[in-house]
DNA sequence: TGCATTTGACCGGC
DNA sequence: GCCGGTCAAATGCA
């Protein structure tokens, strides 16, 4: 009995997450052909609807809780620790100083964590696996023992700016190189709710503005990268626009890619090129970089001790929130008005 | 020059 | 003591 409900559900699970590869296929069609905003909402809210159920489904019933009980990002370790004290065994060796890493480890065990693998073609060249939508840095990288390649460690590029402590590790599998299994750590908190620091309008992003059609630029690089799937030699600075720069710019075209992150199901179709499974994300970094216009390693460095005592006070009632960036999640009374926010 | 990546060292858990 | 995960100085790149 217990079996065969077993069984429904993960045919269930099986089958929602087809549909929702398939409406992710149907957005990629669609994207090539210039969408108009009224197909990309509702290519939206079907993913949503697909998301919110696999959801459901994943968490046996308590979104709510699970929605609102992702972990609240810790703040950082203090703004002491950011520039702070170096512990004495630092100064007694190479004066390095180091963060706490008793608080990370603390952090991470409370974060929800998933693992999803991804087939890249490495037929044309492309030899990393999708862009996610957010923007990643790679913080590290190491040969574990018994792999036949290292793994690489991402973090969320706001983590300190917006206080986003989301996390991923990549591994090329052993058996099968154009397979990477990668390990979602925490959720991500960089969503235009949680601006912890008012970010200037560089000239780029300001040009997206005022172009009133930023859907059709977006739109546009994604068609630009579907055509590049086809053909070798993949510009290696082209990738999909940053969901977090999508909601700094209040708009998410690939919000379901986003949210990925909390199903963890299905394959992501979006591949970035890469040169090596090192950096094979965040090609579009520098792109994304422009639209916000600031120096993130000075925002990281000089400005993180600033925020960061009012990061976890101004992202806490935001950390609840990380699921709500698509409209279906929202509440109603959230202001689709808001300027740039499906206009 | 600014930013991302690399890489060796460090830390905590087991 | 080993190992995975993280940090941050050094390095590379546009």
């Amino acid at each position: 009995m217990e079996s065969a409900l077993a069984w429904e559900y993960k045919k269930l699970i099986d089958e929602l997450t087809q549909g929702m590869e398939k409406a992710m296929e149907l957005r990629l069609h669609l994207y090539s052909t210039s969408p108009s905003e009224a197909q990309d909402l509702l290519l939206q809210k079907i993913l949503s609807t697909f998301e919110n159920a696999l959801f459901i489904l994943k968490q046996g019933g308590t979104i709510g809780q699970a929605r609102t009980g992702a972990p609240t990002p810790a703040a950082p370790e203090s703004s002491v620790s950011v520039d702070g004290s170096p512990k004495s065994e630092d100064m007694n060796k190479n004066l390095r100083v180091r963060r706490d890493h008793g608080d990370t480890s603390k952090r991470r065990k409370l974060q929800s964590t998933w693992t999803e693998q991804v087939r890249v073609n490495s037929d044309n060249g492309l030899e990393g696996p999708t862009d996610d939508g957010y923007s990643w840095r790679k913080y590290g990288q190491k040969d574990i023992l018994g792999a036949k390649h290292p793994r690489s460690y991402y973090r969320c590029t706001y983590r300190l700016v917006r206080n986003c402590w989301a996390t991923k590790q990549v591994q090329r599998s052993d058996d099968d190189p154009t397979v990477f299994e990668i390990t979602y750590k925490g959720t991500h908190t960089c969503n235009p709710f949680s601006n912890a620091v008012s970010q200037p309008a560089s000239p780029e992003k300001q040009e997206l503005e005022d172009n009133n059609s930023l859907l059709k630029l977006k739109a546009k690089n994604l068609r630009v990268n579907t055509e590049d799937l086809d053909i070798k030699n993949i510009p290696a600075n082209f990738s999909f626009p940053s969901a977090c720069i999508d909601r700094e710019n209040h708009y998410s075209p690939i919000s379901a890619l986003a949210d990925e992150n909390h199903i963890g199901t299905y394959s992501p179709l979006f591949y970035s090129p890469a040169t090596s499974e090192s950096n094979y994300f965040s090609a579009s970094t520098s792109q994304m970089t422009s639209y916000v216009g600031a120096p993130m390693q000075h925002l990281e460095t000089d400005i993180a001790e600033i925020i960061s005592a009012h990061a976890s006070t101004i992202n806490s009632p935001i950390g609840g929130m990380e699921f709500l960036i698509d409209p279906v999640y929202l509440d109603p009374n959230f202001p689709f008005n808001t300027f740039g926010f499906f206009t």
